[in-house]
DNA sequence: CTGAAAGCGCTTACAG
DNA sequence: CTGAAAGCGCTTACAG
């Protein structure tokens, strides 16, 4: 067995022709019907020669290869094992593997100039079915040229760009922003502060939005509610600053290298503020390792799985396009209490 | 432009044949000459259409398609991430990302029934150019089917089925395992025992084949030095037997788990012998998290990088098949000590 | 220096 | 119920 059987070699075995054989092997039963006795020969040479589908032919022929793309823009397999990506890969993993999908990682942009790099890079993922993306920008030029190509995709995070006909899944971030800033509220807590990055990512804006959201809700004035800072910007002196300004309580962004939260916590143990009896803290997100902070988790290994489903249901025809927003569990955590 | 451009596009604005485009987008200059202006014609046609190949026709036609699977038999991105496998996965999408491959996780076995399931799984891996594979066992069938097939593929680890025609690249398990019992006889330790796993895999059989050539080459008994133990045998009344015994030192093999070094380091505290004062402790590899033990380190991501430098050696044809084994620096440690 | 033709292994109308 | 034929988008001898 020097070359791996094709159906050729099966259809002269069973004595049928070869597009028989493909008929059979497919299982495609739309307006034909195989006699059994012909299916029975047609399998039986199929399992004597140790036939396998090649999967680039079939793909070829213009179906499916049951290959799924994963593209993220960075390693997947950083060095950082508590990579901010991981459980989404993980999940992205756990959902293929349920739904019988391989997955190619395309990181081979090694070789190309910088210019052309993303551009091809990007156009490659067509030898897949289909590709998730990720990261924080979306590359106009390239992710359009797919979508215009019907060639299936998700985003993982929410988008929108190209007039909002990426399909993504995404986090929705508004409303667990808010619900954690009506704890506070609750909680009785009504001179508040908002810390946040610099940088206007969706996910960002998104946070944002639900907390002031929440304060106009309760007819609050929102006015000083929102100060961007960077975390070198975020020490003791800020927060008691803030507390002897009547600030009973602080929220954080939480960024996906979470340097914004630590910075904050690291500051209030600096000034020697208790939490909360001295202050209340929460984190719009959950800060690595600290299950004892207040605040959301993000179901990434959710959003994982969620992908890949969005994507086999594109790919399947199931549906062409879609948009969708998960919701966060909210963590209780230890770090807000009432006034 | 709802359908990509292909070649045949190409050659219509440039005014030649398809063959033409072909012939100067692959760059293929054997024997065969192109006029400088058809090459530019044919370029700023493809520019401008924005063509990018079909990595599936490219393959089927029987070339490159730059796509390199990666089989683990297991999920690649576990829950646990310190997972014992996942450096290697991270040599192995550096390295692909420097020599501009992309990579194929096949993990989509889920659909697949029981039995036809590994031997199908594996073949599927034929979509890449070539396969990195991985796990304790060799399911020797599906392998030999390829490696008949002259399909590119390279194991991680050391393996000696199929009458040793399986390329590798893996770990000197021997040296490695020599050098840290002869540092012990070195320091005058005479009675020294080895705690090695039950199971005989040739990373354990490797291992004792290093230890035994030590001891040896020292011209000291061999008898009974081998102990072969399940980790709940490994408690604090063994070693106190055993330096009652008068053995002076312990060797333990590091398992993928690593539950064996876990149990001797537990059992010496227990028994409340300090290391190395009462006794010096060595392990076969390097405990997670662990660098004052004394043993050595696997160079996991080497072990990745280098697979993949071999696969693609053997798909350009630089080497049709290989067996390399990689040495492992020393940990110095401070476990063992002089007697 | 360039093109017509066959072929990679499959699927999919379309005939019989 | 089954087969001949075209086609998916490329590469690769082989002619001119």
């Amino acid at each position: 067995m020097a070359r791996a059987p094709r159906q050729a070699d099966i259809a002269a075995v069973a004595g049928v022709s070869q597009t028989t054989v493909s008929l059979v092997l497919s299982g495609n039963t739309e307006g034909t019907r195989l006699s059994e006795p012909t299916r029975q020969r047609v399998l039986a040479a199929a399992e004597q020669l140790g036939y396998v589908p090649d999967p680039v032919a079939t793909r070829l022929a213009s179906a499916r290869n049951h290959l799924l793309g994963v593209y993220t823009f960075a390693s997947a397999f950083p060095i950082e094992l508590d990579d901010f990506y991981y459980p989404i890969l993980a999940g992205i993993e756990a959902e293929a593997t349920a739904l019988g999908q391989d997955l190619v990682l395309f990181t081979g942009t090694g070789g190309l100039d910088a210019r052309t790099d993303a551009k091809t890079a990007i156009r490659r993922t067509r030898v897949a079915d289909g590709c998730v993306f990720f990261g924080r920008h979306v590359p106009e030029e390239p992710i359009d040229w797919l979508l215009h190509g019907d060639f299936p995709l998700v985003y993982v995070g929410r988008r929108d760009e190209l007039g909002g006909r990426i399909p993504f899944v995404g986090v929705d971030y508004v409303a667990a922003s808010a619900a954690v800033v009506e704890r506070l509220l609750e909680l009785g807590h009504r001179e508040i502060r908002y810390l946040r990055s610099v940088e206007d990512a969706l996910s960002s804006t998104d946070r944002e939005k639900g907390v002031l959201a929440a304060i106009r809700r309760a007819r609050l004035p929102v006015r000083r509610v929102v100060v961007r800072a960077q975390s070198a910007d975020v020490d003791a002196a800020l927060l008691t600053k803030w507390r002897d300004e009547g600030v009973t309580a602080v929220v954080v962004e939480e960024t996906d290298l979470g340097v914004l939260s630590r910075a904050a916590l690291a500051a209030a143990e600096e000034a020697g503020l208790r939490l909360p009896e001295d202050l209340s803290l929460a984190v719009l997100g959950q800060p690595k390792g600290r299950p004892d902070v207040s605040g959301f988790e993000v179901p990434r290994r959710e959003l994982g799985r969620r992908a890949v489903r969005l994507l086999v249901d594109q790919i399947t025809g199931a549906r062409r396009t879609d948009q969708q927003l998960l919701d966060c569990p909210q963590v209780p955590g230890a770090t807000i209490g009432a006034v």
